[in-house]
DNA sequence: TTGCTCCTCACGTCACGTGAGGTGGC
DNA sequence: TTGCTCCTCACGTCACGTGAGGTGGC
């Protein structure tokens, strides 16, 4: 059924633009192991990604940017991520129903955390916005203090 | 009147502690141009911070952390910052109503413009968070459908 | 065949980390 | 005097940026 639907391949530049990075940034992540690479690319042949890939980089991508995480705390929170083929890829034809819900129910904790993490740092950031409409209010007053309107007194 | 009080001072060592950082960064900062160094301090002589000096530092720290910045881009968005001196510091004692007024006047579009960058990130972070619970939600979506309760059928 | 994008080195850069060796205040 | 923290080089590292020189598919 799946079968049917030949998967569209992207080429490199193409995931970085869609991405707003650069291929550089794509081959040091697959140096660093933190994507799959294919083991049947011939050294110097052109590397080809699928959308599961490229829905898994921007996933690592929104991590690492929101969390600001080492590309080290990124490769042990994202393992999670590999199992997050299951969202697609060759999930629907390759695995038995036993097998996905020990892959989903391992990966939960995982996506969980992230959640958690991701939640933490709302709250940071949320301090930080009240911080500065703190200021702004203050410097507001001071104003108000300090050139009293004209016509009164 | 605030002549009164003498400030207490600060080593780096402190404030980096304090901050959570290393003392290193904020030599590097001061390279940089980010820190308004004392144009008194012999070289090799102890660097010393004001709790003003600790104050920007840290507004400084938080741009950098929660947006992602450049330290050249954190420049530029933190000269308000300079300005910021108007809420401690000699501020009380060696300006007059009429420069105090100019200055708020000048900084204010600044915190401003930052305040605007932080709510621009607080709506992408919550984007993000509401993908990861719509992910999980799948995710129990999926275990619900593969394996159906016993005692049912 | 001509462009275009891709490839693999490999050196450069930014924002610090990490000693080495030495000086200064409680 | 002994520790402690500070100082200034200066080289190392992480996460890429940026060519150099070459190969491969429309």
């Amino acid at each position: 059924m799946a079968n049917a639907v030949p998967q569209r391949q992207y080429k490199i530049g193409e995931v970085a633009e869609h991405l707003g990075i650069t291929a550089r940034t794509i081959r040091y992540y697959e140096e660093r192991g933190l994507l799959d690479v294919p083991s049947d690319r011939a050294k110097g042949s052109h590397r080809l990604y699928t959308e599961a890939d490229i829905a898994r980089l921007h996933d690592l991508l929104q991590l690492r940017e929101f969390l600001g995480l080492t590309l080290e705390e990124l490769t042990e929170l994202a393992e999670v991520t590999q199992a997050q083929q299951c969202l697609q890829d060759r999930w629907d034809t390759t695995t038995t129903d036993e097998q996905r819900v020990r892959i989903i129910r391992s990966a939960i904790p995982n996506v969980q955390r992230q959640l958690q993490l991701v939640q933490a740092r709302q709250r940071r950031l949320a301090d930080f916005a009240q911080q500065l409409t703190d200021k702004l209010d203050r410097m507001h007053d001071n104003l108000r203090r300090l050139s009293p309107r004209r016509g009164r007194r």
